[in-house]
RNA sequence: UGGGGCGUCGCCAAAUGGUAAGGCAGCGGCCUUUGGAGCCGCCAUCUGCAGGUUCGAGUCCUGCCGCCCCAACCA
């Protein structure tokens, strides 16, 4: 307590695991596992168990972690979704090694499990049918009813159970039940399905099974047959904790980890669920499961989110029990924390508005040596071209300014940045009075941007020259729902009502410094002033750039407020 | 209304009976060739509520209140 002025506690899990290292009570070892179901993309959500796991693991000597496809629903699952979630997790930035493992690697000795627990009467074949199943299953307040086939010989569950795995019934019309309490208050313990009829391809075991077991029955055995010391999982399991270790102490595994729930990631503004995930994905809200919008790892890899940053925000977020829904402003805290210090910065002009320098000579350019990054020495500087003509940010100029408004308007002066100071002489308008080019003179003596006589400009905007900038697509994303919980809609309504309208807006005569050309996708930048954006894999001789983050924008707030 | 989990600042989250860390957000100020970054300061007399035990309670006890999860042959 007195020591632990500045040492803020580890999470609860870290504290669990360091008593039961120091207790010895799994022989002084740590093994974890992260076990995804084959079945969707990984989104942050999964993130935070990623880095839960593989971190506990990397953070004690000898610890492990691996990489489990929970794959026990081939009606769900399909080797698409195991080669993305490889992907994403070597992204992530871990390492699972030689250690790739599938339940369905063991469902050979899960079979014998099973029938060990018939053997021992714990375990009979069942053959209500679904709807006869859920009667007798009974309530939140009520009991359940016992199976009429629940007193099955041993030899006659035996044999019944073969024939099922033998494929000679039908899907549903018979199922292997745990032989434990009707009447139990845990929903979970009233004769849970540890195995189902389901007769279709499994994507590792073809059609060798026709009997897929539960994950109720083959988790906690799959946790067990690797050795796992703990099990780490979210809070809805906590009620399948008991049947998690019935099912390890019936059949006596030497093994028996420990399972501990702590609460999973929400996100304001966004939804983890897969099956909304695949709705937005089917019903085309979005481009895909890579849309920069979906809070997917391969969407936020695309929209340029670097995958430090992912990591850094799971740590920083903390490990426990109560239910939260973390403000979207923390992941991007993350994101920009992170791109600050790594990504170069260009110039690049969103919305051009042309300006040409009177006095400059026409025909004529020059290279401005400009920082490559003012938070690491180490990137540099590369020259930018300057000429007579360029682009500036429309929204650098005012005819009438307000207060505090430091940037461009008729007859101020202002710096370019790595360039000169510039004052606007005269607005160019076209017939409908739009503002569509300004003319300036710029102070040679200003060259770099200081002035020799000491004279100060409050504003520096960023520029390109016309004639040597490139032309790209920019896109720039904001949160794909309009409401902080999506999912909480009007009856009769779904998620979709709450979809943002605006989260998407594509710019298409954007100019970026020419340094940028041939960059390969997944480069990352800054445009000064403007924010962080991605090279999208979509460029091709045009570059596509996605937004991954605005600068913190102290100018806006003061607008907002007026 | 059976069972389980959880309530500490707007959002996260420490504190394991010794007198409420830290981060994000916000708000002031400094600095600045990005209105970025950085730096400094402010931001819970108080831990869902009410009692009780104790020299001392966010931590222990009792009783309330509130939120979340469980009735897929999903995981």
């Amino acid at each position: 307590m007195s020591n632990s002025e500045n040492t803020p506690g580890k999470d609860f899990i870290r504290a669990i695991v360091a008593e039961d290292l120091a207790s010895q009570k799994h022989g002084g070892r740590v093994v974890t596992r992260f076990p995804p179901e084959p079945n969707g993309y990984l989104h942050i959500g999964h993130a935070k168990s990623i880095c839960l796991n593989f971190g506990v693991a990397s953070e004690n000597t000898g610890g492990i972690c691996y990489l489990r496809f929970d794959d026990t629903n081939p009606a769900a699952e399909e080797s698409e979704f195991v080669e993305s979630i490889k992907n994403d997790v070597r992204w992530l930035g871990f390492d699972w090694g030689e250690s790739e493992h599938y339940t369905s690697s063991y469902f050979a000795q899960l079979y014998e499990y099973a029938l060990q627990l018939i053997r021992a009467g714990k375990s009979y074949v069942c053959d209500l049918s679904s709807e006869e199943h859920t009667a007798h299953r009974g309530s939140l307040s009520e009991p359940g009813r016992n199976s009429p086939f629940r007193d099955r010989s041993v030899e006659e569950n035996l044999e019944l159970v073969e024939r099922m795995r033998k494929g000679e019934f039908e899907n549903g019309s018979r199922v292997l039940r745990a032989k434990i309490d009707m009447a139990s208050p845990v929903i979970a313990m009233r004769d849970p399905i540890l195995y189902r009829i389901h007769k279709a391809p499994h994507h590792r075991t073809g059609s060798e099974w026709c009997v897929y077991p539960m994950y109720d029955f083959a988790h906690c055995l799959s946790d067990s047959i690797e050795g796992i010391t703990h099990s780490l999982c979210t809070l809805e399991f906590t009620d399948h904790r008991p049947l998690y270790d019935w099912v390890l102490d019936e059949l006596a595994t030497e093994c028996h980890p420990q399972q501990i729930e702590f609460a999973r990631l929400n996100l304001s503004y966004t939804v983890m669920s897969k099956r909304v995930l695949r709705q937005l994905v089917e019903g085309e809200h979005v481009t895909g499961w890579d849309d920069p919008r979906m809070p997917t790892l391969s969407g936020m890899r695309r929209r340029g989110y670097p995958a430090e940053a992912i990591r850094s925000f799971c740590d920083g977020i903390g490990i426990a029990k109560r239910d939260n829904i973390i403000q979207l402003e923390r992941l991007e805290f993350s994101v920009r924390e992170d791109l600050n210090r790594t990504a170069p910065r260009v110039m690049g002009v969103l919305r051009p508005l042309r300006v040409v320098i009177e006095n400059y000579p026409e025909g004529e350019s020059e290279m401005l040596p400009s920082v490559n990054n003012p938070e690491d020495a180490s990137a540099g500087t590369r020259d930018v071209p300057f000429s007579r003509v360029l682009y500036i940010e429309r929204g650098d100029f005012l005819e009438d300014p307000p207060k505090k408004f430091f940037r461009l308007a008729p007859g101020r002066e202002v710096r370019l940045r790595y360039a000169y100071f510039v004052t606007c002489t005269d607005v160019v308008k076209d017939a409908n009075g739009e503002v569509v080019e300004l003319r300036c003179s710029y102070d040679p003596a200003t060259r770099g941007g200081d002035a020799p006589d000491g004279r100060k400009v409050k504003g520096t905007l960023h520029w390109v020259s016309a004639e040597h900038a490139v032309t790209a697509e920019v896109r720039l994303y904001d949160r794909l729902f309009r409401v902080e919980d999506p999912l909480d809609v009007d009856p009769g309504e779904d998620f979709r009502s709450n979809l943002n309208p605006d989260s998407l807006e594509v710019l298409t005569d954007c100019r970026i410094e020419p340094s940028v050309v041939g960059a390969e996708p997944g480069t990352r930048y800054q445009f000064e002033r403007n924010g962080y954006f991605c090279v999208d894999p979509d460029s091709g001789d045009t570059l596509v750039f996605d937004r991954t983050a605005t600068l913190r924008d102290s100018w806006g707030k003061v607008k907002k407020r007026g």
